[in-house]
DNA sequence: GACTGAACTATACC
DNA sequence: ACGGGTATAGTTCAGTC
């Protein structure tokens, strides 16, 4: 039997004490194929050095008798090999000890505690991602694949009965498709529930859309006048629950995808299914949904790829995104330019009959979305699974360093190197104690209203570090040497080889392919080649944190501290070189530099440009960021340094970039973010104050009228964790136990609205004057002037030498005198 | 009881 | 626990006079 063949969801299986792997894919036709398939097992002991032969014959012969029988199973050490393998850079003789069971490794780990031997590595990667190193059956590429076919067969323990696909192959056979284009197109479907209690399985299951590409339908049983035709009336929560799965069965999708449904969804699925005592049974094997224990739950579906594309999201983008909330509603508003229904949720006890089609519809249009969203960043999970070659359902959940490490594993073969080890506990909590590094360099501005300005920023600077200096846990020399690169820290001057290690290798092909990936956008811009173009950049701009990062593998405070002293000294021999050359530098923050270009022309500054590059080693590399007719920076609240990491610049395409101000910042009322947005861009617009000043005038007058909507003075502030583990009692602490007295949901992360009311007798502390949005109440004047506006204004102004306190406190005793 | 600095908290920049 | 450090700024809290 021979067919192509695309990998799409992994799991295993033991059968006869052995693991096997199972892997549903799809082929050219479209059909649905599961492959059966095993590889070696082995783990590698690392032995010391200047063994004699005699002493390494009588370890592999001590080592081959191992036998262990636990767990129910017996297991033996199969075969040993001798190898010359790399481990850290470092050339070991390594034993390749190969065992029954990849679950066994641990255990046969434990009885190597032998003198002769080093170390024991490469028996903590998973099964799945050893299989895949081993085979190289990479997720989501083209595969000719040859084997048996297995009919309802009673191989394998009968692994292929009740599997819902169209042909179950035991792989004999794989050819890699490589210069073919893997034409793939999933089949998706996106669900989402409406319940009456956020509580997971607390409240019953209203309703329940599903939306793939030609198929739309709201599943309910609570019923309207009037039935829209996307709409299937069943009898009870039970039925909707059993029509879901008729129908999730009937169209049987690749990936079936929800909007933090790892969290809700299908969890509350799940929950409210056990307690109708029927299975919620969607594996292609008819099994149930298994959820992973832990603070972050993650629901996995045997056979269809489960997806909370809310994750992959958060991971890969939130940092670059603008929304300030990751809410379905304002991501699909910044990627989709499309927002939820308007219709506001009530319990169905409190509905009438003529809301619930808006409802339905509502409950559609978010599973809408959430297939949008999924099909918009379809390529960028395509990318990023082929490039890491760990399976989708992983890669939409990993973590930053999760997929860094998982690209290293990947690769360290080429470099034949071993493997190094997950940190233990132990090594945790000494990582945690090593304490931060010292960072980055920001320039201190000297407040004022600059014109004609030019900066500069490296380009992936810390990426460029790491790869021009070769800097690494396993490039760290243990002593200083000639001829190397080497750095002064707080902890102490650090060499490193130059000798390419592999880690500073492997992110030069990642740096190198971006680039090429980034023109080929340029060239030819569509979601395709962006995303190929943002997934390089992703992974390449998380490898420094990666090392600095307590968990990783390939962990180094040395290397970390390294990085950012080099960060450090190329910024300010920048700023010295421009400074040399007569100009002005006046802002600069971790890899960017800011001067006053004064009379010269473009020209020369490009010119300027091309001689700091000419200096750079390696691959370093400075931009120009752009050209600006003005800009703005301020002093700190305190009004004597100027303030680091806030300023406005107005481009020669007269576009404003702000940065740091509370214009930015989602804790400030819209009234204070609006007015000074509007008063900074008219400065940097006008070059001057004045009709800025009118403008807050203005404002401060309605405010004391009293002619500012409350939604203005909004103010919101995220919980950053439970209620109980704060030990400063805040506003925004206040307000959310206000919200949970009146049952309103919340928890970590939840966005907390709240206004600062009048004070009745004489309370000093703003949180005793909290009241909710909804709560009746008129705002406190003194406090948005004092707290809000004035902080928001009062440095701007000061710039020129205007004194806004005045401004708001003079007025204010007028018209206080009219009371 | 008013004042003040430290601690706590959130959020931004790169 | 699930990249990092630097920085600003508000509010509360605890200690001082």
């Amino acid at each position: 039997m021979k067919t192509s063949f695309i990998p799409i969801d992994y799991d295993y299986f033991d059968f006869n004490g052995r693991n096997y792997t199972k892997i549903i894919g799809r082929n050219s036709e479209g059909k649905r194929v599961c492959i059966i398939d095993s590889c070696p097992v082995y783990l590698w002991a690392i032995l010391k050095n200047n063994l004699s032969q005699k002493e390494i014959g009588d370890v592999i012969k001590k080592i081959s008798k191992i036998k262990l029988n636990i767990k129910g199973r017996q297991t033996k050490v199969e075969k040993v090999e001798l190898h010359n393998k790399k481990f850290l850079e470092k050339p070991v003789k390594a034993l390749k000890i190969f065992a029954t069971n990849y679950k066994d490794l641990h255990d046969i780990a434990d009885k190597l505690g032998i003198k002769e031997i080093e170390k024991r590595r490469g028996y903590d990667l998973g099964f799945i991602t050893h299989y895949i190193i081993e085979k190289k059956i990479n997720p989501l590429q083209k595969y000719e694949i040859e084997g048996e076919m297995l009919n309802n067969s009673s191989e394998f323990g009968g692994v292929d009965m009740g599997l819902d696909v169209d042909l179950c192959i035991n792989l004999k056979k794989a050819k890699l498709l490589e210069n073919k284009k893997t034409k793939f197109f999933p089949k998706i479907l996106a669900y989402d529930i409406e319940t009456d209690d956020l509580k997971i399985g607390k409240g019953e299951i209203l309703m329940v859309s599903l939306v793939s590409e030609k198929f739309k339908k709201v599943i309910t049983w609570k019923k309207s006048y009037s039935k829209p035709s996307y709409v299937e009336y069943v009898k009870d929560e039970t039925e909707l629950i059993e029509k879901f799965i008729e129908y999730v069965k009937k169209i049987s999708p690749d990936f079936l995808v929800g909007y933090f449904s790892d969290g809700f969804d299908l969890p509350y699925l799940k929950a409210r299914a056990e307690k109708h005592k029927i299975k919620l049974n969607l594996g292609l094997d008819n099994s149930q949904p298994r959820f992973s224990r832990g603070i972050n739950l993650t629901g996995k579906i045997k056979g269809i790829v489960h997806i909370d594309i809310l994750k992959f999201i958060k991971t890969a983008y939130a940092q670059y995104m603008k929304s300030e909330t990751l809410s379905l509603n304002e991501v699909a508003k910044e990627f989709l330019g499309d927002t939820k229904k308007p219709f506001k949720i009530k319990h169905s006890s409190e509905l009438e009959k003529k809301d619930w089609n808006n409802y339905y519809e509502y409950n559609l249009h978010d599973s809408v979305l959430t297939l949008n969203l999924f099909q918009k960043f379809w390529p960028d999970i395509k990318e990023f699974t082929k490039i890491v070659k760990e399976p989708v359902f992983d890669i939409t959940r990993y973590g930053l360093s999760k997929i860094v490490e998982s690209y290293l594993l990947h690769n360290l073969e080429k470099f034949n190197e071993i493997p190094e080890k997950r940190p233990t506990s132990e090594e945790l909590s000494q990582r945690r104690r090593d304490g931060p590094v010292e960072g980055a360099f920001v320039f201190e501005p000297k407040p004022g209203l600059y014109e004609n300005i030019a900066m500069f920023d490296f380009t992936s600077m810390h990426t460029s570090i790491i790869i021009s200096m070769n800097i690494s846990k396993s490039t760290l020399l243990e002593k200083p040497e000639k001829n190397t690169n080497s750095i002064e820290t707080k902890r102490g001057k650090f060499y490193f080889t130059k000798k390419p290690g592999f880690l500073p290798s492997l992110l030069k092909e990642i740096f190198e392919q971006r680039r090429k990936a980034k023109s080929e956008f340029k060239k030819n811009p569509n979601p395709i080649t962006q995303a190929g173009s943002n997934a390089f950049k992703v992974l390449s701009a998380s490898v420094h944190g990666y090392i600095g990062f307590f968990g990783a593998r390939y962990y180094s405070k040395e290397a970390s501290a390294s990085i950012l002293a080099f960060v450090r000294k190329f910024n300010k021999d920048t700023i010295k070189n421009i400074e040399k050359k007569g100009y002005k530098v006046i802002y600069g923050d971790t890899d960017s530099i800011a001067f006053l270009i004064n009379k010269n022309k473009e020209i020369e500054i490009k010119s300027l440009l091309q001689d700091l590059n000419d200096k750079l080693p390696g691959i370093m590399e400075l931009e120009l960021e752009g050209f600006f007719e003005r800009g703005l920076w301020v002093t700190t609240r305190a009004g004597i340094t100027g303030a680091k990491k806030k300023y406005a610049l107005l481009s020669k395409d007269k576009k404003i970039k702000i940065r740091g101000f509370e214009t930015v910042r989602r804790d400030w009322c819209n009234l204070a973010r609006k007015l000074q947005d509007q008063i900074i861009k008219q400065i940097l617009i006008d070059g001057n104050e004045k009709k800025s000043l009118e403008y807050l005038k203005d404002i401060v007058k309605k405010i004391k009228q009293r002619k500012i909507r409350k939604e203005e003075l909004i103010i919101k502030t995220q919980l950053k964790k439970p209620i109980s583990e704060y030990k400063a009692t805040t506003p925004h602490v206040v307000a959310a136990k206000k919200m949970h007295e009146k049952k309103i949901p919340i928890g970590t992360g939840t966005l907390i609205k709240y206004y600062v009311a009048e004070a009745n007798q004489k309370k000093a502390l703003v949180r005793e004057r909290v009241k909710l949005p909804d709560e009746p109440g008129k705002y406190d004047i003194k406090y948005y002037l004092e707290r809000q506006i004035l902080p928001a204004v009062e440095n701007i102004f000061q710039v020129f030498k205007i004194n806004t306190k005045e401004i708001i406190e003079g007025k204010k005793q007028m018209t206080l005198g009219d009371f």
